[in-house]
DNA sequence: GGACCCTGACTGAACGACCAGTCAACTCAC
DNA sequence: GTGAGTTGACTGGTCGTTCAGTCAGGGTCC
């Protein structure tokens, strides 16, 4: 919508700056994340950084877990649009694979996660978070497994949806780790058969 | 423990520091991690460690891959040793689960894992370093499992050796974060009881 | 045996780069 | 005019790296 008031009550500071924060981040990593180069990607002063944010390590955390915040929910709406569990698997599976869709920075997901996991092993409000977020994650592997045996498109008599969801999902992790490292083994493509055969096998 | 003496030419000084480092960077994380601190574990001035290594960098790089080093070759002479093969698969189960073996630094293993792989997302060096660890890894797994479908003890029909050992270890790389992580749901106990069941379904 | 020198491990003060956080001053919309 | 938003120079501290110098042991020559 158009506002006279071009400038500034429009801008939500606050989210521009968190957004420039986790591209920094994924970029040049935590470690070597600066406040210079946040304000930089701003087009703002470093001084102004200090000024929405109480220090550079609140702003780090909250940064940390923002991009993945916005990406579960836009993943989350996405799926439920879709009437066919096995598409909505498909989807997780495919979203799940860094560098696998050119249109979404899935390597930058994953390269957040790492980072959110080495300051978890020494921030236990970090790793509070991060079990949050995987949670929720896993869960929603979940209920598309749920979803599936309730419209029968996947055999009811498997184990423990929430069981399953929870290896798939690890073995996810894992595979996803080695291609984000630029296995030559571990391929994109690779990792994306993988993934399809296991839950063909395993849930349906 | 150490005298102030110098005359150990037994004592090997590049090896020290190495130990040294590794045990920093476990404590503090890589990216808290100052010369200063290593020193003062050695027992020696900052001076000493640049005239070992030729810069901080460097030094670290070599002391992430260290202790991972000997952890494997460790363990790859401990396995050797077990007649059973259904013996060394639980005992690389148990090994992989951290903090499930208190004897065992295994959490002080898995964070340096966690530093290896964020340094590698930016550090092509360290990336071929850590597909070299990896591989070396599963492709111990993988012989546990010809050795066993050798004997007898696991049937011979299932998957290939190395696409198993490969899924195996990638499901364990992604349980073993949530325990590191201090996951209330999974505990080192949940998951070595995990592990223990599908080893058992896939492979024997 | 002793005087001398050489080597190299080791020290720690000093240097300089870098950077988070502060603050006084300025802008501009209301 | 007020105050939220913004600036950027500045401060204080940290830390990697350097380097001139110390010191102990060993070799060599007499």
């Amino acid at each position: 919508m158009s506002t006279k008031t071009r400038q500034k009550p429009q801008r939500d500071r606050h989210q521009e700056i968190l957004e420039a924060a986790s591209r920094v981040i994924t970029d040049r990593g935590l470690a070597e994340t600066r406040i210079q180069d946040i304000a930089e990607v701003c087009g703002v002063s470093p001084g102004l950084i200090l000024y929405y944010f109480e220090s550079k390590d609140r702003l780090l955390a909250e940064a940390l877990t923002y991009a993945n915040d916005q990406f579960y929910l836009r993943t989350a709406r996405e799926l439920r649009k879709m009437p066919s569990a096995k598409d909505r698997l498909a989807r997780v599976i495919e979203l799940s694979v860094p560098g696998l869709l050119p249109e979404y920075d899935l390597l930058d997901e994953w390269a957040l996660w790492l980072e959110i996991w080495v300051r978890a092993l020494r921030d236990p409000d970090m790793a509070k978070e991060r079990e949050m977020l995987d949670r929720r994650w896993v869960q929603s592997i979940a209920e598309v497994i749920r979803y599936g045996r309730q419209t029968s498109e996947f055999p009811a008599d498997g184990t423990d949806a929430d069981d399953l969801a929870m290896q798939f999902g690890a073995m996810m992790d894992g595979l996803a780790i080695q291609v984000m490292l630029n296995d030559t083994v571990m391929t994109p493509k690779r990792m994306f058969d993988i993934c399809t055969d296991v839950a063909t096998r395993l849930i349906g």
